[in-house]
RNA sequence: GCCGACGUAGCUCAGCUGGUAGAGCAGCUCAUUCGUAAUGAGCAGGUCAUCGGUUCAAAUCCGAUCGUCGGCUCCA
């Protein structure tokens, strides 16, 4: 048997002698394609050109045409720039690169003194040289010794290191591409020159293998295309999320602030209290429907109560914390203790179960300097944040209740691109394992039954349980974690919960904790972003604004104005001694959704001339009635925009 | 906390190698009374983040601190 059958795409299969390598498919192909291939792809596995075939397999090759192309054609940008920053930098010793799916590339290097800008233009130059110079990536197979002594040849002692990462029985390859060899699995493009456009990006520091015991090592951020005009794409894409940024959208748009006075905790201003309100009153509604009970624990505690919980032992660094008549005293940093302890002040009876108790109180948490982060990572915030107590027969109504109001709150708010992950235990963790892998895959179970498949995500729990993670992505493609649910391990045997059974015994609850939106504040943050500032009628902060054309209808523009807030509606009315086109630009630039013209004809008439947000046609005069009852039904309904599908601006009720 | 960059008027930014701070927008005043994304003129506005050093002289050079940004780490 010194032939083997190879399937194509389209069905044909093509015969080649054992031991051909995936380009001499390419070859067989065409010699059009098998210049172009920068991988391939063996029964769906992107494999590297040069790994040779020995049975029978189903083949594709990848060109820059496919998406797979680019992840390619960036691993080889990677090595292209280490071996730059070798030439450059021959002192330096190399770590290891990355290519990530958010279309950047990266690699580390110990070297004694930090890259800056200038080190970045030099390295983009020599990797043009490198590019240039077409040269081919080389694959070889070697044993586990040989690559250690040809790293430790070469110095490379991070290398060295990383060899024995590498679990035994796996086989090692190592790529060559000039003077440059790097311990790599590929796959590679066949020669630099296929790398089209590329961008160095930024320069950071990060720990060796992520730990900050290790010392620092310089991290160079790139990105490749295969051509010139994808990059500019990206860039402008770039150019397009600096736009949409909350911390410049927020003051612009006079809904909150930050100042170093007190960083990391927000100033909200009046119109950002509105969208805060509104959104905490709509969650407030729900509860009502779904049955949680909204109360209020203290803000302060003696540390005693964060000692039990077990959060001063993981956190006290993290915590506020201040004497106060010889004890300690801390502020919340989440509500789980105060909700503990309203569960425990009297006995319950398995009647009362399951109690939801819900509170949108204040948190405060001393993160650390370099964490903070806009709105995004606050040291003050609050949550829609709830407890659920309930007997172990309940957890899986109450995950399925869970799920339901999710759904819900996504759905009005049009974040329908959604995804979930479990998190398992990890190595900080109370409470007993068993239990934790019951819980886990009760978890797994919940998601699945709500519709979802669940990625696994290990030892990223939190130390007291296991969590579900509900992730949206929003208008530029970026994932965000919004939305949690986890299975409590420890806190109900930690603060002694009890309840008297239908037999009369004593059980321990249960206790979910869960979050739909989590941080307030970061949820405002991402839905800035998300919606660009062009808030749903229901969450604008100013709905209407009447615009008078003259000051001969400022009064009728005022008794407007007056009836529209006497309608529940937000209305303002724009007095300034300017042109109509001036004061319609105005509104446009604050993301006001409806304004109302009014002039000579509405005030003879008694109506008003409406105009919605981005939609400059000109539209007929409506009796204020008529505009009154429409706007009251959109907030009733909280309709929104759904700009998940090309960012339409038609409204889906 | 760690690595790097940055910090000039409310905002966006000029200000070359040191010689005493400038524009546009916003604000205020006046004129204009105007029909769907910018009417015109004028006025005012800054301890150049803070503190210290070098110098005859510092927004500019050096150091420290604070803050912000991009990462790392962390994220109850």
């Amino acid at each position: 048997m010194n032939e083997i059958h190879v399937r194509l795409p389209d069905g044909k299969t093509l015969a080649l002698p054992k031991g051909a390598s995936v380009l001499a498919v390419a070859e067989k192909i065409g010699p059009g394609l098998a210049k172009a291939a920068l991988a391939g792809k063996v029964n769906g596995k992107l494999t590297d050109l040069r790994v040779a075939l020995d049975a029978d397999v189903e083949v594709s090759i990848v060109t820059a045409r496919d998406p797979e192309g680019a992840e390619v054609l960036r691993h080889s940008a990677e090595h292209v720039m280490a071996d730059a920053v070798k030439r450059l930098f021959p002192q330096v010793q190399i770590d290891v690169g990355r290519t990530d799916h958010s279309e950047k590339f990266q690699y580390d290097f110990l070297i004694e003194r930090p890259f800056g800008p200038e080190d970045l233009v030099a390295i983009e130059a020599e990797m043009e040289k490198i590019v240039k110079a077409k040269q081919p990536f080389v694959r070889e197979i070697v044993t586990r010794e040989a690559a250690k002594k040809l790293f430790s040849e070469r110095g490379e002692m991070l290398k060295v290191s990383r060899i024995d990462d590498i679990p035994t029985d796996a086989e090692i390859s190592i790529f060559r591409q000039g003077d440059f060899i790097d311990l790599c699995r590929g796959p590679h493009v066949q020669r630099t020159d296929q790398i089209g456009a590329f961008r160095l990006i930024d320069v950071s520091g990060s720990y060796w293998r992520g730990d900050e015991r290790n010392p620092m090592l310089q991290r160079i951020y790139g990105t490749a295309f295969a051509d010139k005009k994808e990059l500019v794409a990206y860039l402008e894409r770039i150019e397009e999320a600096k736009k949409r940024d909350h911390r410049r959208l927020g003051p612009a748009l006079d809904l909150f602030h930050l100042d170093p006075i007190s960083p990391g905790s927000p100033f909200f201003h009046a119109k950002g209290m509105i969208v805060y309100n509104q959104l905490v009153a709509y969650m407030r509604e729900l509860y009502v429907r779904y049955g949680y009970d909204e109360v209020m624990a203290p803000l302060i505690f003696n540390t005693d109560l964060f000692k039990t919980s077990g959060h001063y032992e993981n956190f006290k660094d993290d915590m506020f914390l201040f004497p106060s008549h010889e004890t300690e005293m801390g502020l919340k940093p989440m509500n789980c203790p105060g909700h503990a302890m309203m569960f425990g002040m009297r006995k319950r009876s398995y009647r009362e179960l399951p109690l939801r108790l819900a509170e949108f109180s204040r948190l405060h948490r001393n993160e650390r300097a370099g964490a903070l982060q806009g709105l995004t990572r606050v040291r003050s915030f609050a949550q829609d944040d709830a407890h659920i107590f309930c007997r172990p027969d309940q957890v899986e109504s109450e995950l399925t209740q869970f799920f339901q109001m999710l759904r819900e709150v996504y759905t009005t708010l049009c974040l329908d691109n959604v995804s979930v992950a479990v998190s398992t235990r990890g190595e900080r963790f109370i409470g007993a394992p068993e239990r934790w892998d019951i819980a886990e895959k009760r978890l797994v179970e919940a998601c699945r039954a709500a519709g979802y498949e669940p990625a696994i995500k290990k030892g990223e729990a939190a130390f007291y349980a296991p969590k579900v993670e509900v992730d949206v992505t929003d208008v530029l493609g970026r994932v965000w974690t919004l939305g949690t649910v986890q299975l409590d391990m420890a806190m109900p045997e930690r603060f002694g919960l009890k309840y008297i059974t239908d037999e009369g015994s004593e059980g321990t609850p249960e206790m979910l904790h869960r979050a739909i939106l989590g941080s307030l504040e970061r949820f405002f943050a991402i839905y800035l972003e998300h919606t660009e500032g062009d808030f749903p009628l229901w969450l604008a902060p100013v709905q209407i604004v009447v615009l008078p054309i003259t000051d001969r209808h400022h009064a009728y523009a005022q008794k407007v104005e007056q009836t529209l807030r006497a309608a529940g509606l937000r209305a303002q009315v724009d007095l300034r001694n300017e042109k109509l086109g001036y004061k319609i630009r105005e509104a446009e630039l604050h993301k006001t959704p409806i304004m109302a013209v009014v002039g000579d004809q509405e005030e003879a008439n008694g109506t008003i001339a409406p105009r919605r947000r981005h939609d400059s046609s000109e539209s007929s005069a409506t009796s204020l009635e008529a505009l009154v009852a429409e706007l009251q039904r959109e907030v009733a309904d909280r309709r929104s925009l759904n700009r998940s599908r090309g960012g339409t601006q038609d409204l889906s009720s």
